[in-house]
DNA sequence: CTCACAGTTGTGACCGTGCACATGCGAGCA
DNA sequence: TGCTCGCATGTGCACGGTCACAACTGTGAG
């Protein structure tokens, strides 16, 4: 009963024209969905290409239009919470536009291994970019390299207002910030992450600028790596000397090691000192104390970065879908101070 | 001074052997590092292409070849730690090989989702699949689609010896449970995960004969989804009754809950439950308790899972990389009972 | 009856690369 | 000198689609 007509290769439209007893190009007409194609006729291509298995050839398309339908993803530090979900997203969101992902990740934060990373992306004619990779280094690259397809990162640079689109991360800075101070807090810490990242950057800002505006004193940032180990580490250090009652770490792992580090002392959150985390991770709620802090919605950022991609690549650069709010969540490891 | 040949295209191969002075096949050669090439004529043609910015039309190529050098991912929740990072470890090592990756997220885990991402990841042509996707479901798909290109998973699951390369889950699972049973536990609790994934029923298993070797009696597992809030609730059901004394996790999130659970109920983790983990995410270390776990190495598993998948690519079924063994983690959340 | 026209289908070239085969050339050998 | 042989290079086609254009059909208007 099985047709059997090609050798050993992949059944082509040829294969299927021949069977269905009509033209390659009408196969093709098929499968584009051309409107003026007889019902009859479209039946009986569709009926062969089941029996066949026929599956188109990506390559021959991609080698025939032009285009690739690909997406590249330039992704450091994939593992993370957040940046894992959003390539999640933007995966199926992507998926469901009809594109194909494909992800490169950074070996390290060096120009070679942002170059070798790009390179490994164009090479598969990728018609677009999303940049995860937060490092201020990257975007230098992404210009020097003369990329002519269009890009864009989830991190807010405030230098590359055409591609960017993100939460407002100075925003939630500034809310967690001012959520201290409201609680009384005057003397408060600020455990940021990497000085490269532009996250960190937005997020320190926003500290110092919520700081500023209420008038209370700062010290230096110190610069983390957002594992839970360098927090802490850096909350042994802090509490020698002991001379604050809050912290705002800007990541929750950061956050986590704190805590670790304060109850480690023999002291409490938050009675002692106060922590507020950044990201709100599925745990966070069932840290002990459960853990304060800001939320992002990653899920929502992959999504709308594929929809504003997708705009650019369409040709119309309208329709920016804007900045996303984070929102703070108040939960118990935030109290006012024991004096 | 620029060289500005061709109209708005990208250039080809033969762009640049006109420039060369050669034919398209030399420059081919010179490409593919065929032998005979006179130095010569190799450095004038790579001059040419380096002025061009030439860069290999991949879809070209695997037209012609009959090859994609692509691989595709199918992954289920990839927003996890463990999945996260084996598929960033899968992704360095297949781009070290020189093949492209490719990621088909599920949606859900019913017949339909799965059969979308598997005819996502054959539209591309991939010459080879990972699920790290280890419902169950996914492998009878896998196998009723007759799916013609090799694949592999990350999870073992007693029926798939070809495709399989695995932690040994089971293992990991029994001395998970000797540590609770050598340290005086009697009453032990098993929080497992969603009964559709086959790591799942490798850890229940696990447990389950270990208990059974030391001839401990066991009650039901309790079959969660892998979150911190499912262990949490299942620790407030638990506390309702407290006839046990220690609680083996499948997972650290679950822990997390748990331990969460165990505090807010006014009791101390290790002093009255004795908790164990799986996974040994990197924040594990800094919980509070710090979380006896058992540590997987998903980064050398997704290396593996590439080396294993490679193997059967170039046609050599042999190589086997074999099992990796799971190590267990003594932190403070276990202790002998208090009775 | 003839012509214009829309709907449907077919023909041949082309996209960029790699392969099979042919060719030119110089060296080694009888 | 003539022959074989290996290196270096060129020629033409195949891969599996899409595109531009041509051709055929039937229908309604002039």
């Amino acid at each position: 009963m099985t047709v059997e007509l090609p050798k050993g290769r992949a059944p082509s439209i040829r294969d299927v024209a021949r069977l269905a007893g009509v033209s390659h190009q009408t196969v093709s007409r098929v499968l584009n969905d051309h409107p003026s194609i007889r019902d009859t006729t479209r039946a009986r291509v569709l009926q062969v290409m089941e029996e066949l298995q026929y599956r188109p050839n990506r390559a021959a398309r991609a080698l025939s239009k032009g285009r690739s339908r690909t997406i590249g993803v330039l992704s450091a530090s994939s593992a993370q919470y957040g940046p894992a979900s959003s390539i999640a997203a933007i995966q199926n969101a992507a998926r469901d536009a009809g594109y194909y992902v494909n992800t490169a990740n950074l070996a390290s934060s060096d120009r070679e291994s942002i170059e070798a990373a790009l390179d490994h992306l164009m090479r598969q004619s990728v018609e677009g970019i999303v940049v995860i990779a937060p490092q201020v280094r990257v975007f230098d690259a992404l210009e020097e390299l003369s990329i002519d397809v269009p890009y864009v990162t989830l991190q807010s640079t405030g230098r590359l207002n055409d591609h960017a689109l993100s939460v407002d991360q100075i925003a939630g800075a500034r809310l967690a910030t001012r959520h201290l101070i409201d609680l009384g807090h005057r003397s408060i810490y600020h455990l940021a992450g990497p000085q490269d990242w532009i996250e960190a950057e937005a997020r320190m800002r926003g500290f110092l600028d919520e700081m500023g505006a209420m008038d209370v004193p700062t010290t230096a940032p110190i610069l983390g790596d957002w594992t839970a180990d360098f927090g802490y580490h850096a909350g042994r250090e802090l509490l020698r000397v002991r001379d604050f009652t809050a912290v705002f770490s800007s990541n929750d792992q950061m956050a986590l090691g704190l805590i670790h580090a304060v109850r480690e002392a023999g002291l409490d959150v938050p009675r002692d000192v106060s922590i507020v985390g950044f990201d709100d991770i599925p745990e966070a709620a069932h840290f002990w104390p459960p853990l304060t802090t800001v939320r992002q919605d990653f899920a929502e950022l992959g999504r709308r970065c594929i929809a504003l991609l997708l705009s650019n690549l369409g040709g119309d650069s309208a329709g920016y879908p804007g900045t996303i709010m984070p929102e703070l969540i108040v939960r118990g490891s935030t109290a006012p101070p024991s004096f």
